[in-house]
Parts: C-alpha cells; sequence; structure tokens
RNA sequence: GGCGGUGUAGUCCAAUGGCAGAGACAAGCGACUUAAAAUCGCUCCAGUGUGGGUUCGAGUCCCACCACCGCUACCA
C-alpha cells in the first residue's frame, strides 16, 4: 500500500457515508401498504446475478455487474422512481459441501462466514442495496418456499389441450405419476464417482462434471426429474418478446434444439416388430442403405438371431464400459455390429441390414436412424469404414468439383427417388411426409435435444424434498409440514454409492412406523430460480410473495418479463436462466404471477481479463483483488475504472494505471470544490461563487447532462465517464467557479462515485443553498437543447469524397446559401476551373460534397 | 467442425454511412519546487486485420479470407 499522501481524502469519508446510508436506510424500497409508499412514482427493478459466498471472496468481475446495476438504481433512484435494488446469497451448493468435508467444519458455519465477508466486501463498495431485503437460499424461512414450489410442480401437470400447467386434479387418466412435472424416473443420468453425485446434462461438460471436472458415467438410478420439456414450445417461442442479447437467445434456442422431420417406421425381415426412425431429411429415404441402432435400443436383443447375439453382447458391454468422455475422445472412430436382421425400406421395400454403433444416441429422438450415407456425414464414414453402400439421391445445384469423394449433406433436387424425382428438397419433404402418413408407415414430427431436467442430488448440503416414501410409492408432504429442515449430522460425507449422506441420519429419515422421508436434495440451481420474487416480498411467512408485491414490481404492461433489467454473466445462459423461466412459468400457468416471463431486459457483462489479456486465475497470478484496490484508490475509483474500461459487454483487460487516471480524474473532481490550504487541510475552495455561467461553459454543463443521461440509459458508462472528463477539464481552472455547475454536475456523477459526491455535497451544503439533504437523494437534472446551439458551425468542403476545405456558416443557414457560400470560396473555384461540376450534396451541419463529372 | 463476438495510435478505447479522435494510459517537453512527489499546461503518434464490392462518400453496410476470444459439439 502506498504511504504516499492521498490525491483526496477517501478514506475519511468513504466508510463514513456507507454506515450513514445503512443507517439511514436510505435505499429502502417501499411496497404497496407500507406508510411512506409513493403512489405516483414508478417503479423500478434492478437485479444482480446474486452470488455464490465462496471462500474467495469477491472477485472484479462481480464488482463490475454489480456497479453497472448500482448506476443504473441510484441513477433511476434521482429521477424519482421506487427502485428494488436487493442482494442475497446461493448459498446451497458443491463447494460449501467439499470444503466442510475437507476441514469438518459444518457447511453452516462456513458459508455463514463467507456470507459475512461479502456482505462487508459488498458495502465497502458503496453499493446501494436494500439490505433489509437481505435472503439466503439455506434459510429456513426461504427454502420453506423452495419446497413449496416444488409441491406446485409436484401436483400440476400440463394438460396438453391447453399447453398450460394446472391441478393434477384435473387429471383423469389412470396413472397420475407419469404427468406430474415432478416425477421419479429410473432411466439412466449422469453419475459422477468422484462428487459422489449424479449431474445434469447442463453440468456435464465433455463428458466431465462442471464443477471439479472429474469423469462421469451414465448409469440408471431412480431419480427426480422436472418436465421441462412439456415447456419446449413455449420456452423457444416466448423468447421473442424480450429485451436480451441475440446471442443469448440463440444459445437457448440451440440447446433447446428443435429439429422438424419425421418418424419413419422400417418393419423387421421375418419379425412383428418395427424399428421406428426419427430424420430431418425424409427426402433422402431413397438413399437409406442401412439402419443404425443405439446400443441400448430395447428392440436389440429382440431382433438380434442367435448368430450374432455374441457379438452384440460384447459390443455392448464395451460401450457401457466407456464413460462419456472416452466416447467423445473417440468420437472420430465410428464403431459398430452388424446385428444379422434386416429392415425393409417403406419406400422402395428394399431389404437393408440394421446394425448397432454407439454414434446413435439413445436419448435422441427414437435412439434409431436411418443411414443415408451420401448425404450425411456420420453415416458416410461409418459406410466407408464398414462397407456399406451409399447410394446418392439428391444432386447439388452447383458442381461439387473435386470432392466426390465426401457426401453432400445441402439442399439440391431429388434423384433416383421415384415419386420425389426433380423435387427440390424442401418440396420433397412436404410430398413424402403425407404419403408416409396415408400408407400408416410415418409421420411428420419434431424433436427437441432438451431433456428433462434431473433434480435429485446425492448431497448433504441442499434443500430436502417435501416427500414422504412407504411401500415403495411417494406422496407428498402438505403445505403446513414446511419447511423441512435437514438433520443435524455430524457425519456428512458422501457414502461412496448411490446412497445418499442423509441416508445416515436414520432418526430424521424415520418418518412413521412404514414411512421414511425421501434422502436426496434438490440441486443448487433450485434456489435461484425464484430468489427475485422472494426480494419483492422477503419476509412473508405466509406466501412465497403477496399478490400485492408481485404484481407491483413483476407487473409490467405491453412486456413478457417483470424485472427490468438484469445484469450478469453469460455462463448462465442455458442453465439458470432457462430453469427460472421454466418455474416462472409453471407458477404463472397455476395463476401465482402476473407475467409469463421473469427477466425483461437481460445484459451479460464482458469479462475482465488480467494484465495479460489471459483470464484471470491463481495459477496464472493475475488475479486482481478488489479490496487491495479499494484500500489504494478507494471504492470511488474502483467503481469508476471498471465502468469506463470498455464496453460492459465487452471482455477487457485490467491496468493498473488506468486505475490511477480515473484516481486523478476524481481528485480534480475534488479539487473542484475543495483547496488545501498552509496547514495541510482541505477547505472550500474561494473560486466557489454564485456566479452567472458563460455561454460556454453553459454549453458544456448542458452537454454533459444529456450526454450522461443517454449513455446512462444505453449503459454506455464509459462515454458518459469521458463526457464527464470534459465538463471537469473545462471547470478545474475556472476562476471564479459557478456553484450552478456543481449543483447540477454532481448528481451526474454520484451513481459512478457516490461517496465523493456525498462528501462534497454536505461540505458546500454546509455553506451554500441548494445543495440540501443527501446527494442520493436529491434530483436528476435535465438539459436544456437552446443551450446547446452554437453560433457557428464549420462545414467539410469535399470534392468527390475528399476533404479539400472548410468553412465557417451561420447555425441554421439552408442548404442553399451553404452551396453558395462553398461556392464563393475563392480556393474552391480555383480547383474547379474548367470543370463540370455533376452533383453537389450537402449534409447539413457537416459537410458539402462536390462531385465532378 | 458449427455458432456467436471482436479486430481503430505504443496501450485501453471514441466516432446516427459524412472532416478518423471524445476520454484515458504510456512517452516527451515546459511551469511550480532548493529538489522530488503531487499538480497545472503543452506536444507526439494510426488511416481503421487482409482482399473485393455497394455508395457522391465506408472504421461503419455486403461477400471472402486471416487472427484472437467465448460458447457448443456424433442431436440424425
Amino acid at each position: 500500500m502506498s504511504v504516499t499522501r492521498k490525491n483526496y481524502p477517501f478514506p475519511e469519508f468513504e466508510a463514513r457515508w456507507q454506515k450513514h446510508w445503512l443507517e439511514a436506510g436510505a435505499f429502502r424500497a417501499t411496497n404497496p401498504g407500507d406508510p411512506d409508499f409513493r403512489t405516483d412514482a414508478r417503479k423500478y427493478f434492478v437485479l444482480d446475478m446474486f452470488p455464490y459466498p465462496s471462500g474467495d471472496g469477491l472477485h472484479v468481475g462481480h464488482v463490475e455487474g454489480y456497479t453497472a446495476t448500482d448506476i443504473l438504481a441510484r441513477y433511476h433512484r434521482l429521477k424519482g422512481d421506487n427502485v428494488l435494488h436487493p442482494m442475497g446469497w446461493d448459498a446451497f451448493g458443491l463447494p460449501a459441501e467439499q470444503y466442510a468435508i475437507k476441514t469438518g467444519q459444518h457447511p453452516r458455519i462456513t458459508t455463514q462466514r463467507n456470507i459475512d465477508n461479502f456482505r462487508g466486501q459488498l458495502q465497502s463498495l458503496g453499493f446501494s442495496y436494500d439490505w433489509s431485503r437481505e435472503i439466503s437460499t439455506t434459510d429456513p424461512e426461504y427454502f420453506h418456499w423452495t419446497q413449496w414450489i416444488f409441491l406446485q410442480l409436484y401436483n400440476a401437470w400440463v394438460n396438453p389441450t391447453t399447453n398450460r400447467a394446472e391441478s393434477i386434479s384435473t387429471y383423469t387418466g389412470e396413472d397420475p405419476d407419469s404427468v406430474r412435472l415432478a416425477f421419479v424416473s429410473d432411466k439412466p443420468v449422469n453419475w459422477c464417482p468422484e462428487l459422489g453425485t449424479v449431474l445434469a446434462n447442463e453440468e456435464v461438460v465433455d463428458g466431465k462434471s462442471e464443477v471439479g471436472g472429474f469423469p462421469v458415467e451414465r448409469r440408471p438410478m431412480r431419480q427426480w426429474m422436472l418436465r421441462i420439456t412439456a415447456y419446449t414450445e413455449r420456452l423457444i417461442t416466448d423468447l421473442d418478446g424480450l429485451d436480451w442479447p441475440e446471442s443469448i437467445k440463440l444459445l437457448q434456442r440451440n440447446w433447446i434444439g428443435r429439429s422438424e422431420g419425421a418418424e419413419v417406421r422400417f418393419s423387421l425381415e421375418g419379425l412383428e416388430e418395427a424399428v421406428t426412425v426419427f430424420t430431418t431429411r425424409p427426402d433422402t429415404l431413397f438413399g437409406a442403405t442401412y439402419l443404425v441402432l443405439a446400443p441400448e435400443h430395447p428392440l436389440v436383443e429382440t431382433i438380434t438371431p442367435s448368430a450374432q447375439a455374441e457379438a452384440i453382447i460384447a459390443y455392448k458391454k464395451s460401450c457401457s464400459a466407456k464413460s462419456d468422455l472416452e466416447r467423445t475422445d473417440l468420437a472420430k472412430e465410428k464403431t459398430g455390429v452388424f446385428t444379422g436382421a434386416f429392415a425393409i425400406n417403406p419406400v422402395n421395400d428394399e431389404k437393408i441390414p440394421v446394425w448397432i454403433a454407439d454414434y446413435v444416441l439413445t436419448g435422441y429422438g427414437t435412439g434409431a436412424i436411418m443411414a443415408v450415407p451420401a448425404h450425411d456425414e456420420r453415416d458416410h464414414e461409418f459406410a466407408t469404414t464398414f462397407n456399406l453402400p451409399i447410394r446418392s439421391v439428391v444432386r447439388a445445384d452447383e458442381p461439387q468439383g473435386e470432392k466426390t469423394q465426401g457426401c453432400f449433406s445441402g439442399t439440391g433436387t431429388a434423384v433416383n427417388s421415384g415419386l420425389l424425382d426433380g423435387l427440390r428438397t424442401p418440396e420433397a419433404k412436404s410430398k413424402i411426409i403425407p404419403w408416409l402418413e396415408e400408407r400408416g408407415v410415418g409421420r411428420g414430427t419434431i424433436t427437441y435435444k432438451l431433456r428433462d431436467w434431473l433434480f435429485s442430488r446425492q448431497r448433504y448440503w441442499g434443500e430436502p424434498f417435501p416427500i414422504i416414501w412407504e411401500n415403495g410409492s411417494h406422496r407428498p408432504l402438505t403445505p403446513e409440514d414446511l419447511p423441512v429442515e435437514p438433520p443435524e449430522m455430524e457425519d456428512f460425507k458422501p457414502t461412496g454409492t448411490a446412497e445418499p449422506p442423509l441416508s445416515k441420519a436414520t432418526e430424521w429419515v424415520r418418518y412413521s412406523e412404514t414411512a421414511s422421508r425421501e434422502l436426496n436434495t434438490m440441486p443448487q440451481w433450485a434456489g435461484s430460480c425464484w430468489y427475485y420474487l422472494r426480494f419483492c416480498d422477503p419476509k412473508n411467512p405466509e406466501r412465497f410473495i403477496s399478490k400485492e408485491a408481485e404484481q407491483y414490481w413483476m407487473g409490467r404492461t405491453g412486456t413478457p418479463g417483470g424485472v427490468d433489467l438484469y445484469v450478469g454473466g453469460t455462463e448462465h445462459a442455458v442453465l439458470h436462466l432457462l430453469y427460472a423461466r421454466f418455474w416462472h412459468k409453471v407458477l404463472f400457468d397455476l395463476g401465482h404471477l402476473t407475467t409469463p416471463e421473469p427477466f425483461q431486459r437481460l445484459v451479460n457483462q464482458g469479462m475482465i481479463l488480467g494484465d495479460d489479456g489471459q483470464k484471470m486465475s491463481k495459477s496464472r497470478g493475475n488475479v486482481v483483488n478488489p479490496d487491495a484496490v479499494v484500500a489504494e484508490y478507494g471504492a470511488d475509483s474502483l467503481r469508476l475504472y471498471e465502468m469506463f474500461m470498455g464496453p460492459l459487454e465487452h471482455g477487457k483487460p485490467w491496468s493498473m494505471t488506468g486505475v490511477e487516471g480515473v484516481y486523478r480524474f476524481l481528485a480534480r473532481v475534488w479539487r473542484m470544490a475543495m483547496r488545501e490550504n498552509q496547514e495541510g487541510n482541505w477547505v472550500l475552495s474561494e473560486d466557489l461563487a454564485e456566479q452567472e455561467l458563460t455561454s460556454a461553459q453553459r454549453r458544456v454543463l448542458h452537454a454533459t447532462i444529456k450526454k450522461v443521461t443517454q449513455d446512462i440509459e444505453s449503459l454506455s458508462f464509459n462515454t458518459a465517464i469521458s463526457q464527464m472528463m470534459i465538463f471537469t477539464n473545462e471547470f478545474t481552472n475556472a476562476k471564479p467557479r459557478p456553484l450552478e455547475a456543481l449543483r447540477l454536475f454532481l448528481p451526474l456523477l454520484s451513481p459512478f462515485a457516490p461517496h465523493l459526491v456525498e462528501e462534497i455535497w454536505s461540505l458546500l451544503s454546509a455553506k451554500f443553498a441548494g445543495f440540501g439533504g443527501l446527494a442520493s437523494q436529491s434530483a436528476w437534472p435535465s438539459w436544456n437543447e437552446d443551450y446547446l446551439i452554437v453560433d457557428e458551425i464549420s462545414y467539410a468542403v469535399q470534392i468527390n469524397g475528399k476533404v479539400r476545405g472548410h468553412l465557417i456558416v451561420p447555425t441554421g443557414a439552408d442548404k442553399e446559401s451553404v452551396e453558395k457560400a462553398a461556392f464563393a470560396d475563392p480556393l474552391l473555384a480555383e480547383i474547379l476551373e474548367g470543370k463540370e461540376v455533376k452533383k453537389v450534396i450537402i449534409v447539413p451541419g457537416r459537410l458539402v460534397n462536390i462531385v465532378l463529372a
């Protein structure tokens, strides 16, 4: 830390103002019904992705997003809005539990310590959160309602006629458990032996766990699932009405992975069973030269003649032995075995062989494909490896040249395809589907990549399920039984088997003589799926959110989303943001919410890189600790620097000298009002005076109000700061300095550097009029366009687009007089000597372009 | 491999299709100072990754390529 004297005395006042704001409740949002609720104010709900309180503390990446939202929150307060700007903790999760296992400390203790640390760090940055609304997902008063929402899911189904969730009591079929939105499944799941838990598809990357990078294998286990697939269409179409980055919408659409195509039934030679395949290219049916089933396909045993049985069993064994990691590693080499069975192609009655291969996945489509090696790369590779026939049935529009070796997977014209010959690919598709349907051998259909959400984990540190098992069947607890708190346990280590750690709490597990509790817990995502709702009404003991609070904070007219602005990192594009939308829609369908979408406007902050341009990491040694920056340069400098680095959405490298730059700027602002006297104390500057602004000063001031206002609205904080630097450069040396400039400027700076502004504001209010109260609660200034007008404008004079001279004309001159003035210029006359003018283009206020023949 | 994003001064970054520079960092010079720091003032530097195209006019729009970053990956 520097021992030199600070350029401005931030250590003397930053902590003081933080304390003052907190004690005064300066940033408290009011709900309808509160005594000081203002009915005339508009609501503004600006939300951060609440952090997981890790032991490492706050990262400069957190600070970036949190500063952006804090600026918006403070800006909207100054505009008079009722601003909801809350903070909380996503505190269940694997790292806390693993740390607890390592150190023997209960996760509740370490989590509480980390939360206290995070809260202290956030408060030291002056963020204007309404701390009276703080929540933690691990608090029983909070997860009470997480469990309640699970019961809503358990007790609901999506009625196919309305395509909306409703009470399970409206279901008239025989097996309600087959349609519940929360259900039990025995399908193969992602099991991570190292972590001792199962994981959602979204948590598995390259066959490894997203947390820790441990190998993940597939094995069948009894697990709770959430039927997110019932919402695929709405999760896609409702993206349209949201003000989100297109790239994030695209990520979600791709993750949901909608594919239009057809299912086609291939009968099997000598057998009653048939194989149904899914294809997006039914127009290539005539080019299908073999079928492939996934090794786990249920028909494999049935269709395999005894002669082949051994080879098939051996292959299946080798596949299941492979972890997902190995399967992806070996992606290039296609493997497979002929089953010995043959299928009949329904379009031409051709007899084609049936193979099994692990490049066909059991979970997608029907788990079986028709292979068209001439027009699908994977099929082509497989057919080449195993010497299977390749038949071309689509002619490319353009000759493929040398690439006769490869396959053509684009669209073109059907050939060698009987009734489809001569048709373009889209027409061929729409002709063959009705043809298949008429003959009962196929139908048009849509499949999705999105699978149901695996919702249970074999962990201790998570929400217990409000479920009881008795005689092998499950039933829900009632809302009166909530919350279900986890048992106090000394030993919460994973058991090393699929048996969850809660099984060791035998007292807790036993619910009655014959019934026992569900032993799994919910995944970390559960708590973050609805926390934004709880912020609206965090203390309500009766409901997860009151009707009034929900309608007020989440209601919007004309748009589907409730939260006005949501800022966070891209890493949640397909996890949290998809899960939260799903829960929100279920609660909406069940009548608990008024909007169909949770987040209207979403912004992703870019990643802050180390000063070497690399991702910050401990191993690279390029991590910047926000606490150290605050200690050396102050909270305002850190906030301002992170906003000045560049566009919010972009990745940008850290630069300590850049921090010094904004620090010097803040010191200049300080010296606009303050002067250091002989004794080395800061006193109000004698240059300050109630003085009329010059027209040049007034122009800069109002241009600054305009630019900062517009740039905050568009989240262009870096250019807003740049404009405030222009203002400061203009005014630091002005003598006398008009107080009016500070009255209007300080509120502009206060969302960015709130401590500094608050301090100057209070020092000025002691001596001058018009600075009363807190700067954080003053008013946002407005600008006057008239003050921005200048008397004369310089026009560029171009010949054929090249600048050749300049021209000063009075503001507001019409095109004709500008043109006249341009031609009156003797320099121009010289250049134009003997040339023919073809065209004159005049851009008002900017330039004259003379086009010569 | 696919998708998305970004390429502008030594560096970070600005520029509704209209004079490439708002701001900052770094560098240099000067003022103040016994000196230094701090502060103040001034100065320097690119024709916008490459190649085409559209246009009176392109950093900006279109096409192709290159580089870097991010996401995704046998999804039929």
